[in-house]
Order: C-alpha cells, then sequence, then structure tokens
DNA sequence: TCATTTAGATGATGATTGTAATCTTAATTA
DNA sequence: TAATTAAGATTACAATCATCATCTAAATGA
C-alpha cells in the first residue's frame, strides 16, 4: 500500500511518538521494542527508519513529547492569573491516585527517572531540559531554585506511591506530599 | 578446580549480591546481564543456577542486600539518642553530593525508582517491605506517615540531581532539599 | 503523463542474553 | 578411605532485538 503522502508521514511520525512515549512509560525503555512502539502505532517495524535514526533518536523525541504533553495547560498560560492556576491545577493533578495509576499519560521523569539518568547524546539534553523546563514553571517569581525542591517533592511522591503495595498507603503518600508541598 | 567448601559457596553467594547490587544501580536491572554480574563477582556465569532459581531471585535479594547496606547504621542504632544521630547522618549522606554521584552504593530506591516499579514476585515484596522500613526509621514516633514524605523529599531530590546536565545544578538541588527537609 | 522517489511491508542478519547440559574436581559423608 | 555429591567452568541453545536489504505501490515533480 505505501508510499503514502507528506501529510499522512507526519501523522505517522507523531503517532509513533505517542506510541513510544505511552509505552516507554508504562512498561520502561529498555523492555520496549521498536517493534512493540511501530506495532502499536499501527504499523510494522519496516518504515521505522524513515522516521528515525535508531532507538535513542526515537527516545529522544519520545521523551520530548511526553514532557510537552505534560505541561502543555502551564505553557499555553498567558496571564499571570492564568499561570497561578495552571500551577495549582499541575500540582493538583500530580498528586492525585490517578495519576499514580496512570503512568501512561503522566509525568516521563517521575516514570523514567532513573532509567533515563543513563541516557547519553539526545536523549540526556532533553531530559536536562525537561528539568529545567518544569522546575522553572513551578518556581515562584522571586526564587529560581525553590521550583527544584517541589519538583523533587512531586517525582519522589509519585514514585514512592507507585512502589507501595496497597493503594491506601500510595493514597497517603500522595496525601501527605500534598500538604508538604506549600512548605518546602 | 571446584567444588568449594560450603563457607566458599556462601562467600560466592555474598559476593554476587553485591556484584548484583552494585551494577544494578549503577547500570539499571535490564541492562545488566547475568554473565556480566557473574563476571564482576569473580565467577563466570556457569555457577549462577547453583546459587539462584533465576534473575529474578537475584534481583530481589540484591535490593535487599542494597536496602540492608543503606539503611545499616539506622538498624545499629539502639538508644533513641544513636537513633536520632544515625537518622540525622542518614540525612545528611543521602543529600549530599557524593551520593547523587556515587549510585552504586547508595539508596536503591533512588537508583531504581521506576525501574523496579514494574518488578513482579518476590522482588515487588522487598520494594514495599523496603518503603515501609526505610520510611519508618525516618518517621517521627508520633506521626508514622511523615516518614513517606521525608523519603519522597530524598528520593526525588537525587532523582533530579542526578538527572542535572552540571553539578552545580545538582548541588543546588540537594542543598534546597537539605533546607526544606525539616519542614515537609 | 511518465520517471523518480520513498513510506511502509516483509524478511533476513548478527549480537546479546537467560537458561540448560555437561564436565571437572574437590568437598562431603558414610 | 571409597563413594557420592555438588560448585563452578565450558559449551550449547533458543528467544529477543536493533538494524539492514529488498520489495511494493503510491505520491511526487518534471
Amino acid at each position: 500500500m505505501p508510499r503514502v503522502s507528506e501529510a499522512e508521514k507526519r501523522k505517522s511520525h507523531s503517532k509513533i511518538l505517542d506510541a513510544a512515549a505511552s509505552l516507554f512509560m508504562e512498561n520502561g525503555i529498555e523492555t520496549t521494542s521498536v517493534a512493540e512502539v511501530m506495532s502499536k502505532a499501527g504499523m510494522t517495524h519496516g518504515g521505522f527508519y524513515r522516521h528515525f535514526s535508531g532507538k535513542d533518536e526515537l527516545v529522544a523525541q519520545a521523551f520530548r513529547r511526553a514532557v510537552d504533553n505534560a505541561v502543555s495547560a502551564m505553557d499555553r498560560a498567558e496571564t499571570p492569573q492564568q499561570k497561578a492556576t495552571a500551577r495549582k491545577d499541575y500540582v493538583e493533578v500530580y498528586l492525585s491516585f490517578d495519576h499514580v495509576m496512570d503512568k501512561r499519560n503522566g509525568c516521563p521523569i517521575a516514570a523514567l527517572g532513573s532509567e533515563v539518568g543513563r541516557a547519553q547524546g539526545s536523549t540526556s539534553d532533553e531530559v536536562s531540559d525537561a528539568l529545567l523546563r518544569v522546575a522553572s514553571l513551578l518556581s515562584d517569581g522571586e526564587d529560581q531554585t525553590n521550583g527544584y525542591a517541589r519538583l523533587a517533592l512531586l517525582v519522589g511522591a509519585v514514585t514512592l506511591a507507585r512502589l507501595s503495595a496497597d493503594p491506601e498507603t500510595a493514597k497517603s503518600v500522595v496525601e501527605r506530599a500534598r500538604a508538604a508541598y506549600g512548605r518546602v
């Protein structure tokens, strides 16, 4: 059936990124095969290298896609009012039980934190970019560095909640973090 | 040259666990092969299955080993005085730049947080056990749940610091977490 | 419209890896 | 001490995976 139009190629590229972001966050990067990603995107593994030079490039781009998705609401906010509301919503959703359960559509730093630390090349750049970006969005205008402490609490709380065996513990972890958030 | 004495077998077992804990924390679980672990332990992969039923069992036992190492000082403390000091030291070391740089001998929850969340079977049990154990050691006697919030800050801060591209940012992240620790 | 290009399908390749089989040799044990 | 057992080495095997080669048919561009 191929070949497809340029517009469809762009659509394919995007679908691959969505599939990859979702699978990486849910099952891990090393544990997800290129063929699996392509299959979830509705294709076979054959066309993969028409879109990416290799798996590394896919990882980097998929990570960025996941970050974009996660902070899109905060990015769209324009007025200080909107920004404040978006920030508040972000933290609210981040420390929710839903986010704990649904890794696929959540924060890639929490989902891939320890795995992505070993990344090299462009993925490594994307990761440190993401940190800067999210921490900056969370920080008060005055103090740039407190965004990191806040983000640390968010990432740590969701990580621990996901490692908890029973749901009640998980809930109390994020609940407790929510209470502490304003104090860090 | 084999066979070896029972005492030597126990020593081998222990060396395998040390090698595994170290390699898993540094390079990840999926990315570390059984042969690599055995090689670091000074053996070939042949004898592996005399010690473990498979890689899964190794992961579970190595994780426990790493947790034991990390909290040994707090475990040894007996008097309330000693416990308080050990707790303080633990946090101090945890939020140090050395710990950020040296994953091999650090906290396995921070080093493997996102990877180990997908574990099943005995590894999964070890992980939730570890959470309970560390959080309980960090909590005030009164409130059992604030240990989780504290641990969340620790794990999150070290995770972010390790993801930071430049060392100065990494330092400021743990520094900032240190300041916030008492307030969570 | 015709020649060229290329997205994606199918199939192949080489590397890696978890696990099993077999062998050697020394520790157990009777 | 003789017979048995088993730790660890060597080798083998099947599965998985990233990447490449080739094929196809449709979209380009002239």
